[in-house]
DNA sequence: TATGAATGAGTATTCATTCAT
DNA sequence: AATGAATGAATACTCATTCAT
């Protein structure tokens, strides 16, 4: 019981540790934070940070491995559907476009691999092809399935990822724009111009309903 | 004579020094990279550089306001055109994704303006509301003169600059894909989806709407 | 009973963790070795070791008081006996060598006492001098006593001492060199040449004088 | 010429700071003693250090380095003699016993190779088995020769290696016992011995000195 | 008695910048 | 215009030690 509710509040002050980092380290860039304004803020001492730490490199990584957590989970879940190609795209899109708005979402786009060791560097980098690579594979399964028209995989998934990785950069969470609407906004327009032309003269409602869900926005 | 050659060759110095600092800070970030290693790739001493500029955040500064000084250009240029906003758009979007895959263009968005001074970070975040707002104003422009179908040009210039900043990520002069034919293509798909439906035939409306939103800007 | 018990169980505990520590710091010196790694080898953790020493320097201290009190006992017993003066130095050579073969002997040439409290340091020099002053006693009493030929003790003692404490350095366990070997051929050869030449067939005095002056010893 | 005597400046600086810091390490010890104390010494500032060595190890190895130069060179100039084993050795006590008096010297034997990194540590260890290596091929050539009476090369090497080290410990320079008295005693107590005994009854007088000079001590 | 957590003091190292030459 | 040398400021990290539980 104490080892249990020992190692809870161990992982809560982890998490708690994580969480000021990385809104620190986006507010003022990982160089020119420092772990004494870490500790500062959640009012212990530097040292303090490295029983949770090795090294102020291994609290980047572990904002990196967060957020690229909740990308796996979402991507493990569309790859589990059998949605269409356009419709995974657009699940893909809104999903990431969520998490872009988030602090572990942002710290994606906007931490360098090159402040990390070269091992986690070497991580990171396979991550990033391997979300790259889903973009395309979407892509080009709608191509095969119909439902997206046909076009260049790689630059079409290099466009809609600079658009939502873009998000990471401006988004700002008291803003105007909710994170929701956002996410909705992007994936109906970032793929809009990828569906397929439904096949014309279909008088049927249900097929047409799908059409629209398919590709509803236009 | 002698002061203007004089000169001139002190130009060609300072010009040298930035461009070996532009690539070396995008090789490896402003805070990895040293002046030790500038000055070492121009088989000159360090203390040498500090003829030509007052700081190393001088050099970040002026690497900067050369790439912003060709957007200037382009856009002042595309401004002073009587073409429609759709147009202006598209010629926005090709010089910008030429522009990215240069060294002095990727620094527009690699480099972080929190490295500068205040002085100097006020001035390029203001440059870049202003590339943003004439996004914005040749969307405007183009859902005023016809050209551009109805959308908000907020998040629609967010999406186009978030697809073409990104170029300054992933680009490599050496790869599969030349500047020209990324800048060609982005300038045509990025816009082919804000198209407004041509004016020719307006009689079948809902229809060919319907029809003309799915693919019809291609 | 179960208050003694505690006692020597606690005892047992103290010693324990200057087993591990004087290894530790013969492995790998004093400053590179933490109370950590200490910790780590007999399975409790770092604070608990302050339940038996109040700082790393006394645990360090108490490493060489053993040492030295091993040192002490020896040479007790052979000042309490009434050997002469070059059997007691033979005697005092053998036991040494044989005490700086083991872990405890080697932390008393090996150890410095500058890493120990002002006070401590003080009584480990005292100590020092204590064994030198030893060494002189028994060549000064065998030259008096005619069981050591003329020579200067002080340097004499100290290229004893020295071929003995550099076996703190040299010597390791498991070799091929026994502890005992060792010390035997130490007790011979360190004394041989000390070794006045015997009371015998004193009549050829000055080319007898000569030649054991040289060899006469063995 | 303003090169040369840069470079010569440059040198002399830097042995000064080498000669500050083997002092300090020696009066120390090398954790105890801080760059900022070396620096301060020299009245220049700690990071100047860095313009002469790398590091704190270096500057450590490189004090090192100077004391087995030293020992290198009486070494090669004894290996190039013609002595018998018995000269050789005395020469080698002598030579070394000399430099054990010196702070690079002591520097030898005073300095752990522990501190050191891999690389440096390995170059360490492999001269101190060559310095063991030339002691024991001495004895073994002396014996060969017949200089020499036969022993275990192996722990007479130890034993005299032993008290020479010994002196970088307790040698002080303003003391009561000169560097060259001590190297004095040391070459003639250490190898008398060792010295084979002449053969007797001699009755020639060249040949008798010749034994003399070569087991003189005797 | 033992532990997890926290601390404070201390140190090597880096690098932009300046200065005398 | 250029350089070698020097500086000062800043920072991550280590570890013995303490304390509440």
């Amino acid at each position: 019981m104490p080892f249990e509710s020992r190692r809870r509040a161990r992982d809560e002050k982890r998490d708690a540790v994580l969480r000021t980092a990385v809104q620190l380290f986006l507010e003022q860039g990982y160089h020119r934070a420092t772990l004494n304004e870490v500790a500062e803020r959640l009012n212990i001492t530097k040292p303090a940070l490295y029983n949770y730490f090795r090294s102020k490199e291994e609290i980047l990584f572990e904002c990196w491995a967060i957020g690229q957590e909740q990308v796996d989970d979402f991507i493990a879940e569309i790859n589990a559907s059998d949605d269409n190609g356009l419709v995974k795209l657009r699940r893909l899109v809104r999903a990431y476009a969520e998490n872009m708005a988030t602090d572990y979402g942002a710290s994606l786009v906007r931490f360098d691999p090159r402040d990390l060791s070269e091992k986690n560097s070497r991580i990171v980098r396979a991550a990033k092809r391997g979300i790259d690579r889903t973009f395309r594979k979407y892509i080009a399964e709608g191509m095969a399935d119909g439902s997206i028209k046909p076009c260049d995989p790689k630059m079409t998934a290099f466009m809609i990822a600079g658009s939502l990785n873009w998000i990471g950069h401006w988004f700002q969470p008291g803003g105007e724009l909710s994170a929701e609407a956002i996410a909705g906004e992007f994936a109906l327009r970032l793929t809009e111009g990828l569906a397929a032309r439904p096949a014309r003269k279909r008088a049927a409602a249900a097929p047409a309903k799908r059409r629209r869900a398919g590709g509803g926005s236009r």
